[in-house]
RNA sequence: GUCCCCAUCGUCUAGAGGCCUAGGACACCACCCUUUCAAGGUGGCGACACGGGUUCGAAUCCCGUUGGGGACGCCA
């Protein structure tokens, strides 16, 4: 059986954490399979959906890199067809109208409560009456007959068999008075139509699959196999949602992680394959199949988040990362970048990346590279300069630095070091001075290693701003 | 409240009856390396929720309890 399955979000907001593993897991798994993995907009609620959040979805996906076959379906567009399937089932007496208003629903669903029910409140009263007792004033809304007793079991590929009785799913709404279709039917019709083998989605679907298995029923279709995966939670252990740090992908671009970290992150939660954690995409997809995708929630945890991150940021190509590091450095600067930024910071990102989680991390490192002197000092560095002895050493070395013959780590060092053991003193004495006054800041890559990058020139300029 | 799902270190997880004195990763602690900070190396702390069964033997199977989560819309 040739595999399709989708991915199907609805515009009403970012792509939050949750929706892009939803995604990812579609992806994997089609991807794994041969088959086919599609992009479908639920946007049937029109006053919740909007073209923003469309396109932040897009930019999510993308971001990810998560690419669909075909074309993306939009629900709203097959509103037309929704309404024909309902039409249909009304005809064969496998839906009706119910003429309830707000009120008399209101009234059944505390009756429900009262009385300890669950998923069932509507009490059929439409079900079988003579429509001839409609009143006129009313727009009825269609209901999909569900059967009355026995059971109803879904062989869940994640979450194994799982029964319900009957009594518990009542004749839901498949069309509003309005004439739209509700979620319950356009899913159903939708799958159906793009062919979806199999649904993948959050668990807090799993109750729907069971009206939904009926609906299929009615229409007569094949029933998809269907997956219901853990919702992840927050570190408080409740589902993510908007108010409960559920943050777009983007914010997490805006962070500084990278997409191939989130993927990686994202994986694994909920899925593994033994003791495996660097997982590449190749890899993944080789790998994914959803028996391994565990039954339990997980918790979205941001410091393996941030440490996956430091090791991808090691792998990056660093033609990309420095490409990254300069337009936001630049992005956000207030003065002018050095015309020797991009050629220093092609040779110290590895120094930098080596001590940073973040791209944001890497910028803001890289500061000392990418602006000339004059430089601005922490505390630390101010009080370091302020002691006239490392003052005196950083005079001499200035001199002697200036003589060098050759400029490089090897030759720095050497210089350095035999003028502390001349003076007796440790080499830290003379390099947190020189750190100092090299990089504002009391900690820096290796100090002959900023020399390097900087060059002699920069290097003996920024010595003597220091000194004077 | 009702229904459904879940339950191994703080977190993500390995584990599909003997390989488990429960493994790995993150975090944390210590030490090593060291010009700072990192990185890296070594070691440490740390879990089968509880109670009953089944079995020669259970983290693994069954039941119950407790705890957590989800769903109960003319939202999706």
């Amino acid at each position: 059986m040739d595999v399709v399955t989708r991915f199907a979000p609805s515009p009403t907001g970012y792509l939050h954490i949750g929706g892009a593993r939803t995604a990812l897991f579609n992806w994997l798994f089609a991807r794994h399979h041969g088959g086919r993995y599609m992009l479908r907009i639920e946007d049937t609620d029109k006053k919740r959906s909007t073209q923003d959040a469309i396109d932040k979805i897009f930019e999510g996906l993308d971001w990810l890199d998560l690419d669909h076959d075909g074309d993306v379906v939009f629900q709203s567009r097959n509103m037309d067809r929704h309404a024909e399937v309902a039409a249909q089932l009304l005809a064969e007496g496998k839906a009706y109208k119910c003429y309830c208003s707000p009120e008399e629903l209101a009234e059944m669903r505390e009756k429900a409560r009262e009385n300890g029910s669950s998923g069932a409140f509507y009490d059929n009263r439409w079900r079988d009456r003579d429509p001839f007792e409609a009143p006129d004033d009313v727009a009825p809304v269609v209901r999909i007959k569900m059967p009355l007793d026995g059971e109803t079991t879904i062989s869940d590929l994640v979450q194994g068999d799982v029964t319900r009785t009957n009594d518990q799913l009542d004749d839901f709404v498949i069309l509003r008075s309005d004439g739209t279709p509700t979620y319950m039917l356009a899913v159903v019709v939708d799958d159906h139509d793009m062919g979806a083998t199999h649904v993948i989605r959050g668990d807090d679907h799993l109750n729907n699959a069971f009206r939904q298995y009926h609906l299929y029923r009615a229409c007569g279709w094949d029933i998809p196999e269907f997956a219901h995966i853990p919702l992840i939670h927050g570190a408080d252990g409740a589902k993510m949602s908007k108010r409960h740090g559920a943050l777009g992908v983007d914010h997490y671009d805006e962070l500084g992680i990278l997409p191939e970290t989130m993927r990686n992150y994202l994986l694994r939660l909920g899925w593994s394959h033994g003791d495996d954690e660097i997982i590449s995409t190749a890899e993944a997809i080789e790998w994914f199949d959803l028996d391994a995708v565990g039954r339990s929630p997980a918790r979205f945890d941001m410091d393996r988040l941030l440490n996956l991150n430091a090791h991808y940021l090691k792998a990056a190509d660093p033609t990309r990362l420095a490409a990254q590091v300069l337009q936001q450095a630049s992005d956000s600067a207030d003065k002018d970048l050095s015309p020797n930024a991009e050629e220093r910071l092609v040779t110290g990102l590895a120094g930098l990346t080596q001590r940073a989680k973040t791209v944001n991390e890497i910028v803001e490192s890289a500061g000392l590279y990418l602006f000339d002197a004059p430089l601005s000092f922490n505390e630390k560095a101010q009080t370091m300069l302020a002691d006239p002895a490392a003052l005196d050493h950083l005079r001499a070395l200035t001199g002697m630095l200036s003589d060098a013959a050759s400029w490089d780590e090897e030759s720095l060092d050497s210089v350095v070091r035999s003028y502390a053991e001349a003076n007796a003193l440790k080499l830290g004495q003379v390099a947190q001075p020189l750190r100092a006054a090299l990089t504002g800041s009391n900690v820096s890559p290796g100090i002959f290693e900023v020399m390097v990058v900087l060059g002699p020139e920069e290097t003996l300029n920024r010595l003597q701003l220091a000194v004077s």
